[in-house]
DNA sequence: CTGAAAGCGCTTACAG
DNA sequence: CTGAAAGCGCTTACAG
């Protein structure tokens, strides 16, 4: 108020200096927490700050620090709540430690995935986390031979180069398929994600290998792409039950597309599990309710967002040190029983007794 | 590579200007489209940025034009499929302008939305979309106040300030409600979200609203805070449930709600229309999943978050002329019935045929 | 412990 | 149509 400039634009440093009469440098080393300030001068310096309402404009701290404390967050769909679990987990754990996140969305196109990665460079993001990478990914592997901070979680490249964390998709979709076999069934389909992407890739490849291990040949015609999504799942899952000699279960690339084989089985008057069984990957929060009550191969999204947001800032910290050894980091798998694979027999867990205590799932805070 | 400093910095606009013999200022006007420069010289300073791999740094760009291509995006909780398909509409809409997004995860917690607008603020975004924001907020009040770029979606301040794109949820609610009255309910319970939040306000007057129109006298006991999630609605309606005179149906403040209510029932051993009738708000996604088959006053989340993006495009092209009249628009709430509320008889709708179609709500590409 | 000066990499009047 | 110069608002060696 006093100052007339503060009707025009909104103080500056140089604003705070003059009234604290000391230089803009010191003012700088203030809000930097430099150490070696006089209390005396620290005082009138902030005091200077609160009389004029200052806010550093971190724009030009950014352009003369060269870092922007910005991180950018790719994704292939944040409505799939996999997505939405690891970017909330993310961008809590980088804000308390001061970062921002860019959103993006890339839909699983290799164009807008390409096309953000410019932008986000042109922003000097500090670093990238990848939730949306593909097999071969000239854009992402360009990155990881530059040096580039960045880090890849839930898929991973084709090279393996580069930082990642990812589940074992193989070995989870070995043992979901194998208890699959185990409870009995032999004509097991399988609907996949999209190819180019590490997760579809593994997972069949685990299907597969638990097929051969029982003994089994593997039918290409049992198996259908659904494009991680609830909708094509479904279309799959329908051309797989009308075969003449259909699927007694089907293992879905992930949750939301075992919520469209469950839809399919429905649509044709088939009964989950006694008819089909059915189970995905993820353990989406739907998939504990109990209407239904999906077995699945678990990911502890909000731990993998959290490890994926503190190794990048580590990387961010010592860019050189992961160059030579990236992080990579494989979790294991937890599977999840629960009624759509027909492992729980009525008779064992009746209705309401199995589901008297609060639904775990939906229990946060 | 020709040039010796290839390898310790990025090129500059300097680089790139004595590349092409021409000066920095020429380069610049090249690279933000100006006019008048002549084709041989443009094409001369195209040449050097390709020779270089030049790529424009956005932050002193920012600095200089003192304009950042960035939002902020502001939600209570992008697990809330409700959140994330909005944010998703924004961000695509966005990001098809030239402008990114900075996405802020409030929890529902005002020191958390204090803190990253302060962030925002400081980062310099030219606007800020708000889904988040309280009744009483004196955070974005006093950005209403300034005259300050933003824009509220979903939910408004209670003095109705500001630029705001939100259901008429006083209607929704009244007509939803009626629409259970209708079915012959005369016990309606009411699980809410959070006090301060003008949707579960607004939503709880309308079924308030409905409940005296159809002569109804309105008991307190029978409406509980759910919190806007499901593990607080399930408990919410575990309780209403268990009153000895329980109500024979239950209004939702959103699906996610709904869908703890739908659990809790289940968990009494309660049916789902014939014991209670249960609908919600927003219409997410697995609302039309066949085992779910939520009746529910839907929201056009894609169409909202458009809206909101161009909204304060808008509204940043053109400050002054929302300060005076603000840009403050009522979606018309549109009911969809599904078997949850019971007014799909089975005699009417056979389970099979029912769904015998391909369940729109997961058909997306 | 503090200040003067240069610099971060752009853009934008101002001349010509 | 193009260039020289100043400026955007900070930080950071460099002196002292």
């Amino acid at each position: 108020m006093s100052d007339q400039r503060s009707r025009s634009h909104s103080p500056t440093v140089a604003d705070v200096a003059r009234r604290a009469r000391v230089s803009p440098a010191t003012v700088s080393r203030v809000l930097n927490r430099y150490p070696h300030v006089r209390p005396q001068v620290r005082a009138r310096v902030e005091q200077a700050i609160r009389a004029l309402g200052y806010r550093p404009d971190q724009v030009a701290r950014s352009l003369a620090k060269r870092e922007t404390q910005t991180l950018g967050l790719v994704v292939a769909d944040i409505t799939n709540p996999f997505y939405a679990e690891t970017a909330r987990a993310i961008v809590e754990t980088v804000r308390a430690r001061g970062y921002n996140v860019i959103l993006c969305n890339t839909d699983n196109q290799p164009r807008l995935q390409e096309e953000y990665v410019e932008v986000l460079r042109q922003r000097r993001v500090d670093g990238i986390i990848f939730g949306s990478v593909f097999l071969d990914d000239p854009v992402v592997e360009a990155l990881v031979t530059a040096g580039y901070p960045c880090l890849m979680y839930n898929r991973r490249l084709r090279s393996r180069r580069g930082n990642y964390i990812v589940l074992d998709n193989l070995r989870a979709s070995r043992e979901l398929t194998r208890h699959l076999l185990q409870l009995g069934h032999r004509r097991i389909g399988f609907v996949s994600g999209l190819r180019n992407i590490s997760t579809a890739l593994d997972r069949m490849q685990g299907y597969r290998a638990a097929l051969r291990a029982a003994g089994l040949s593997v039918d290409a015609r049992l198996t259908r792409p659904g494009a991680f999504q609830a909708g094509m799942a479904q279309r799959a899952a329908q051309e797989l039950l009308r075969l003449p000699a259909r699927p007694t279960a089907i293992v879905a690339g992930n949750d939301l597309m075992a919520l469209g084989v469950i839809q399919a089985a429905g649509d044709l008057g088939l009964g989950i599990p006694d008819d089909l069984a059915v189970v995905g990957f993820d353990d989406i929060e739907i998939a504990g309710h109990r209407r239904i009550q999906l077995t699945t191969m678990a990911q502890q999204k909000a731990e993998m967002g959290r490890l994926a947001a503190l190794g990048l800032l580590e990387i961010i910290r010592e860019p050189g040190r992961y160059a030579a050894s990236p992080l990579q980091q494989v979790l294991a798998p937890a599977l999840v029983v629960r009624r759509s694979c027909g492992a729980l027999q009525v008779a064992d867990q009746p209705p309401d007794s199995h589901s008297s205590r609060t639904q775990e799932g939906h229990t946060r805070g």
